[in-house]
DNA sequence: CAGTGGTCTAGACCACGTG
DNA sequence: ACGTGGTCTAGACCACTGC
């Protein structure tokens, strides 16, 4: 039976219990599977592109129907949480495959052609966060963050100047070395260095006259428009991890959207 | 008996039928319960803000499980065809809707404030499509359409300058005078007035300079980066039905998006 | 072949809106 | 009280994957 053999780790209760102390709060019982589920993710008992158990043993270990766990997994998929690949299971989502990143890289070039993007890392420091960052993130003043510079090149070509901000406590260890080493998305080292996953980001877009610094780096004329892209990125939780300010070249690209 | 009474109009072949014709394509009941909703929605059985028959008379109809019909709903609701609603019905959605027109006005003021938006329309009229017009919304060289040119204000500002191509067929009647007389969204009204009903767009967007005539209307100086929006819109199957591009101010106002 | 998610069914009961 | 969609269950069978 494999009730006995899948505790929660950090629960101490006996299976029985791990329903029975959300079932007091009112909702429909697939959603709080979900909420188990996704504390479950929040915490780690299941990384980042490894399978979570079946829905037999999910039904088994909450005490309901498959069809409530299934109910609970169709929401966690349609909210990218999840991703279901029949046959062989329900896996975590991760940042390391390449439709992640395409869900959050909008940049992309007119003719539509794939092209490699390389990262140039142009600084890295820690520093208080500014008041504005301060709000954003959720932090207390003077706390610190992590600030990162990074050219973003399709090709030969500088398109994207990103700035980023991150709260201090959970980048601790990010460097400009270890930023320089790592090949593969941002958000995949965020996920898999600092155990941090981005879900879900909010932005607001402006078009800008670049200032001579930003025009230098992306290769145009001071004053030249710039489509500049203001995010925050949040994860479990709806909790604030990345502030993000883009500036994007859009001459040869543009930012593709679907209104659906 | 209900199935005796809901012939679905046009179709001259007895209710069983109705669903043997498609189960030859091998596809899983509920897609093909899926395509004929929308059959039946694109020729107008049930007219935008219209309640569909129950879920059960619609399981009598195609001689299927509540369930199934149910799934098909579902996923249709989910991209918003279709609005459900507990214990009154399930709805054909229309933009004549504050919650459609949020999805398709992406442009909203920096404070947040809710801000009434009038059109002053500034040009209809058919000319003959442009090459790249053609081929954007599938017409054959030579063929008509109406263009449009319309300011969208915010109270007193004037923030999106919008010009638009339609399909000169479908939009017979679309005159200055019948655009001045009208209130509200235009989506309502090509659904309300031309039985096209918009469900999907793709937008690519860039920062460019304004031209002197878009930054007069704009009340912007020549050269201010303004954000250009360019749309091609969609209905039923897929079929482009607008072709529009959008120049906003984003002093005081962005274009907001949310990435998931 | 066994195990996974995917489909389909049938039936019970609940929550909501309306008369 | 009735009809609607919403939840939950149980069980059968299908389709895909990997051993």
């Amino acid at each position: 039976m494999t009730l006995a053999t899948m505790p929660a780790p950090g629960e101490r209760l006996p299976i029985g219990d791990e329903r029975a102390a959300v079932s007091a709060v009112f909702s429909p019982l697939y959603q709080q599977i979900k909420s188990l589920l996704v504390a479950a993710l929040e915490r780690g008992e299941w990384k980042p592109g490894e399978p979570i158990p079946s829905e037999q043993d999910l039904a088994a270990r909450f005490q309901v129907s498959q069809g409530t766990v299934r109910k609970a997994i169709d929401d966690l998929a349609a909210e990218n949480l999840l991703v279901r690949r029949q046959g062989k299971g329900t896996f975590v989502a991760t940042h390391h495959e390449p439709r992640a990143q395409h869900r959050f890289l909008r940049i992309a070039p007119d003719d539509g052609e794939e092209r490699a993007t390389t990262s140039r890392f142009l600084e890295c420091k820690r520093i208080k966060a500014p008041a504005e960052t301060v709000a954003q993130l959720d932090l207390r003043a003077g706390d610190a963050v992590v600030y990162v510079r990074r050219l973003l090149f399709f090709g030969e070509r500088p398109v994207v100047l990103d700035d980023l901000w991150l709260p201090g406590a959970a980048f601790k260890g990010l460097t400009a070395e270890r930023l320089a080493e790592y090949r593969g998305p941002l958000y995949g080292l965020f996920e898999t260095e600092f155990g941090t996953r981005m879900i879900r980001a909010e932005e607001r877009l402006r078009a800008v006259a670049a200032v001579p610094g930003a025009a230098a780096l992306l290769n145009v004329a001071p004053g030249t428009p710039l489509l500049q892209i203001e995010r925050v990125s949040y994860t479990y939780g709806d909790r604030p991890v990345e502030v993000r300010r883009a500036l994007g070249a859009t001459d040869g690209f543009h930012y593709r959207n679907t209104l659906a």
